[in-house]
DNA sequence: ATTATAATTTTGATTGCTCAAAATCACTTG
DNA sequence: CAAGTGATTTTGAGCAATCAAAATTATAAT
């Protein structure tokens, strides 16, 4: 019995909020997973229990929930079809990149395994996504790099943006328009807690400044 | 609301149902319905009242079902994009026309209009998916065309392939195997009845015989 | 240690889609 | 035309997924 689509939604929603754990975490906490999922917490509840009985995750009832090895195996295979495609999209159909994540939710869901192996091999066995996110490869694992935000990068030391981690399309269009995306090298000359913001050198030594809850969703590698 | 997964196959059933009506025959029966969607009579039925009482389909209970207007719009929709995306399956991602049913089947219920745009155009506004069904257009028109089958074309005479209509996998890697693609020239050398067989002259004078149960579903246009 | 607050779970219900089996209807055949 | 056959509809049920609102639990504040 292959999984649903709204199975394979919540593994990736728990997978992903995996990543975001911090400190000694060790469960997504079941409000964080209904309203990345956008239902109503008893409705992740009840569900949390049914895959938990199917051994695809594990539930702490009031601490939350994680995924076993078979349920992380599950959510991998997810992800890395949802950030083929949206890479497909945007290098072989020319569509932007801020319109790509609507598609790839859906069809992450139906492509055969055929078909992303063509897209897979298409694209040269890609590492990243066009927001900068790793794909799993086909065992699941995925590339992982030492990334800092644009809050705890050093000062006025050349770095490329390697992640953008917000698929918001305004957003993603604000980035694009200000010359942010993957690959470009840019500078953070100042950082000013007071009025929450970051001044950065952008393309062709441009300036500007950005407020602090924007500068955590860019993530960059120290090496100009 | 937009229609399910569930309606838009339905559309879609009734669609070709429709197209495939003999004689007076102007609503598609209920059996044939269910059996061309795999499920039980009554479930057909309780869904086709549904249908009818979005204003979707016309239900004459005993006797069957046809599309409004409205729901024609709909199902030709969803037949362009299904045939669609089978020939960018095959002529951009280098697939068999053999395997892209399955995919086709699903993607037809998920992909963006703007992405159903982008094929449309990189793949030259085509009118024949890769079995020769036809591509219903924007507006939902589809080309027509005065085919026969290998039952009744005439004897002796070159005739090119131009439809197969039958998306079994062993039936089409038999036509591949035998070059009786849409776009090959052959020619039908002689009926016979008793036999229930067809002998055709193919590709560099090659002779076969199929049942006709297969030469039916070989349609030709009677100009070389 | 109570008490308040916030998160989580439980309860009861709804919707969409499905099936099996019984009942009904339409048509053919004797 | 009566009877039988096959197609269709009705009935009663179930499953997956969801919500709103009430009940419960955990945690923080007084
Ligand atoms: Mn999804
Ligand atoms: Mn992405
Ligand atoms: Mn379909
Ligand atoms: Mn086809």
């Amino acid at each position: 019995m292959l999984p649903s689509s709204t199975v394979e939604n919540y593994l990736k929603a728990i997978y992903v909020g995996e990543t975001h754990l911090v400190g000694g975490q060790k469960l997504v906490p079941m409000g964080q997973l209904a309203s990345a999922l956008g239902i109503a917490p008893g409705t992740a509840t009840t569900m949390v229990k049914a895959l938990a009985e199917s051994g695809l995750v594990t539930y702490e009832p009031y601490n939350g929930v994680r995924l076993t090895s078979a349920g992380e195996k599950l959510a991998a295979r997810v992800l890395r079809r949802h950030r083929l495609i949206e890479l497909f999209l945007v290098q072989v159909m020319g569509m932007n990149w801020d319109e790509v994540h609507e598609d790839a939710e859906q069809m992450e869901h139906v492509v055969s395994d055929r078909l992303i192996e063509r897209i897979d091999e298409m694209l040269g066995r890609p590492e990243f996504d066009p927001h900068g996110d790793p794909i799993p490869n086909a065992e699941g694992q995925l590339a992982e790099r030492a990334l800092e935000s644009l809050l705890t990068c050093p000062l006025n030391t050349p770095v490329t943006v390697a992640r953008v981690t917000d698929q918001d399309a305004a957003f993603l269009r604000f980035i694009e328009s200000h010359h942010l995306k993957p690959g470009q090298t840019i500078e953070v000359e100042e950082r000013d807690e007071v009025s929450d913001s970051v001044r950065l050198k952008g393309k062709d030594d441009q300036r500007m400044t950005i407020g602090a809850r924007a500068a955590s969703k860019l993530l960059v590698s120290s090496r100009a």
